[in-house]
DNA sequence: TACTCATATGAACATTGTTCAATTTAACTC
DNA sequence: GAGTTAAATTGAACAATGTTCATATGAGTA
């Protein structure tokens, strides 16, 4: 028996292969939407049997959801990085921060919300963990700015905040209901959250 | 040949097996999910064989677009139901009753928003002309208030509240996400509703 | 090298949307 | 009412796709 640190050749072909799975699978996913995601497609791509697909994500969904936990990772980094010594301006830098990941990447976010479980099974913890992560991303910028405001109230509105913006901007994108152009949203997005602060009682100051 | 106003037997037994589908078709996905619609169970439930549903409707999307433009026509239905005497709550009004219908539908308003049509085929023009029309419920009351204000500004108002209610909506009641119990999300939005009229320079007077 | 067992394979199966040749039946004619 | 016709209905067969599992392969080990 070897030790940890080391990785047999197996370990090397079994991670590899992984990682081809998954940036395929991504790849199909962004490019053509969830629905045309066949097991396959990936196993051609990846140029092994559909059985080494199953070996190793159990079974389909467990493709698409590890494609969802990376997608979601990938959004709250970037929604880290943004600059948190304005608090206002960090309000409107995770707005547009978001605005800019959904844009660029419409069908992963829309695979991460809208994928359903077969049959019943509970959504995975750790994404639903995350999700609420990255929703809680306007907390300390709204605690900052609203000092007295006790916190279940800051937390009821970072979530409300989060879950306005992104329904300006998912239905928004959806190009096949009303299409608004990028630039206008992101017009539309800074205006929504100018009244809504200036109706929080904190001054835009943009 | 008859006259117009006659209705065969044939068209008698046509039109009553097609709203058998209909039933049968939103009563799986209501209960269910849309995952959860086959043509099989649908075509046993109406006690009739798969190709009767095909005669019917062309294809299987033509089942659940028809399902979904009746929830349009629902949801239109009741939005147009609230009273309009006082604009602030009629706004207020349009939203809970938009929450109402949600929390009531759920799966069905999960349909018409999330349904993706197989390949990439246009999604029918006439139901995405209804959610624009919905969507637009708002603007005689933002008007009525903001007499001021032009047209084009209005339009995106009335768009922008209304894509912000429904993130609010949608996303809280996800109950895989988050599962706000239906009582707080009145909350949340009439809460959030209060900010953003106050941002607009409209006092609540609720 | 020989042996062992984890892994990979892909044919076979299960489910589900779709088609269409054969059958049934309403509508019409006499 | 019997016969004719055209349209609707049927369901078996097909196609696409997720899933399983007996078998083959090959990495690890002595």
């Amino acid at each position: 028996m070897n030790n940890v640190q080391e990785e047999s050749l197996r370990d090397q072909k079994k991670s590899r292969r992984r990682r081809q799975i998954l940036e395929i699978a991504r790849g199909i996913i962004a490019a053509k939407g969830l629905r045309s995601l066949k097991v396959r497609d990936v196993a051609e791509a990846v140029g092994c049997s559909v059985g080494s697909v199953y070996n190793e994500f159990g079974d389909f969904d467990g493709v698409i959801l590890t494609v969802n936990r990376e997608t979601v990772q990938a959004l709250t980094a970037r929604l880290r990085g943004v600059p948190a010594e304005d608090p206002v301006r960090q309000l409107y830098g995770l707005a547009e921060t978001y605005l800019d990941f959904f844009a660029g990447h419409a069908n992963l976010l829309r695979s991460l919300f809208e994928h359903r479980m077969e049959d019943d099974r509970p959504y995975p913890d750790d994404i639903l963990q995350m999700v609420m992560d990255a929703f809680a991303l306007m907390h300390p910028p709204l605690v900052r700015l609203l000092p007295d405001a006790d916190d279940v109230k800051i937390a009821l509105l970072s979530r409300t905040l989060f879950s306005a913006v992104h329904g300006i901007i998912s239905l928004g994108l959806e190009e096949r209901m009303v299409a608004v152009p990028p630039q206008m949203l992101r017009q539309q997005i800074e205006q929504f959250l100018d009244v809504h602060l200036g109706g929080l009682g904190i001054l835009p100051q943009r």
